[in-house]
DNA sequence: CACCGTCTTTGCGCCAACGCAATTAACCAG
DNA sequence: CTGGTTAATTGCGTTGGCGCAAAGACGGTG
């Protein structure tokens, strides 16, 4: 099915799973790549909804920002992920801001166009209904860990979740794939960059961990997994 | 259009809204009634899904349960909400409990149809996945009012958003219309019994609300947004 | 290579909220 | 009306994590 590497991308995604090759030949004549430096906005909070993202390479950052200005990180995403799912739910604005944190390449498309194929093939909408559902779950399970557990348990969960998703092997642990600040892992645990810190200062003369400047290389997972199970 | 109180039921739900009526009949005759009184469970987490449900009339909880033992409160389902998103998502085992806090009539269908339907009526999909994303903002932002809000401001919004969706105008003010402990509410704002009863207090001794057993009565509304709102 | 901005570390004092415990109040069943 | 159960209140001691501040490390840039 190797028509175009972009057909293929997109046949790969979770939201285009199983979709017959001739809607993604439409959806490919409506798409167009776009490149977004380290640091760039793909939309602010607020911003209309206009435009449908797929990332094919890199890692993006998922904000919300209060009124007062303090900021959380809703999740980073990557390759194969939905960027600004406003665009399937049909939400006239979007709810949070998405950042590139790499230097990223996505796919992009018309919403109403996405909207508009979604709405004719409803194997694509029972895709957005399970995509959503998993994204539902995530935020469950971080809700409910922000509430009931201690923030050396937090950060630990937090790091171990990134780890899945864009975790490197490598000789010394394994590493998160992109640059990650104390800052950062504040905004994922709703604690202050001291705080992580101090924590990560702790981790790392038990060996636990290997981190430096916007780097975290997980020395011992196990451990780790142990430092965010134990009651 | 009121060929069954049913089908009007269904009709007006998010969820079957703009779907053809020969559709919300083949949904309907699928479909039962179900009483669950007051402390009943409708399922528990983590069991496999089966039945579908709308809610009728009555107010059930949605908690999440730790391995060790730690629950929180999800949301709150009224009339017209669905029970049981994982039906609409696909997902094999249910992620949260649901109990009735009220006397509740739910109406029934079991899961494959509900999904064979809605495979076959992209409205229902659409409509799904708009509703997702309704849940899925409301869960971000909470989650960001619990990284970044102290308790007492939690607990303010948290009465102001059930006053929303379950608030009943009485002489004394807005009652939240079921029964909620403080113990509810501490599950819902990621706190302690304790504390939100000591804040209740406060707020009574200053006029803001008039709370007893099971029961909270906001007195002053614009007073108590204030408390949301201060920095 | 030296400079500068950004990120990180660490010390210290403080306070919001927790945890425990004991008392009181409201409701229900018989 | 009474006894029992569940919910709410409140006092008290403790502490995890915050907030502030200052110093140190890293890395990119001219």
């Amino acid at each position: 099915m190797a028509e175009s590497p972009d057909i293929d991308i997109l046949a790969r995604g979770e939201l285009f799973r199983g979709v017959p090759v001739e809607v993604l030949r439409e959806l490919h004549a409506a798409s167009f790549r776009r490149k977004f430096p380290a640091g760039e906005t793909v939309f602010q909070q607020e911003d209309a909804v206009t435009t449908f993202y797929i990332v094919v390479v890199g890692r993006l950052r998922v904000t919300q920002t209060t009124l007062d200005g303090q900021q959380i990180i809703i999740r980073y995403l990557g390759p194969g992920d939905v960027v600004g799912y406003a665009a399937l739910t049909g939400a006239p604005a979007h709810p949070g801001a998405v950042t590139a944190v790499d230097d990223c390449h996505l796919i992009g498309m018309p919403a109403p166009m996405l909207r508009d194929i979604m709405s004719r093939n409803s194997r694509i909408a029972m895709n957005a209904v399970a995509l959503m559902g998993e994204r539902y779950q995530d935020l469950q399970l971080r809700l409910r860990e922000l509430a009931t557990e201690k923030v050396e348990r937090r950060i630990a969960h937090t790091l171990l979740r990134l780890s899945q998703q864009a975790g490197r092997r490598t000789a010394r642990g394994i590493e998160i794939a992109f640059p990650l600040s104390r800052q950062d892992l504040a905004e994922m645990t709703g604690t202050t960059l001291h705080t992580v810190s101090r924590t990560l200062s702790g981790w790392e003369a038990r060996g636990l961990v290997d981190s430096g400047r916007r780097r975290v290389i997980i020395a011992k997972p196990e451990a780790l997994a142990e430092v965010a199970e134990e009651v």
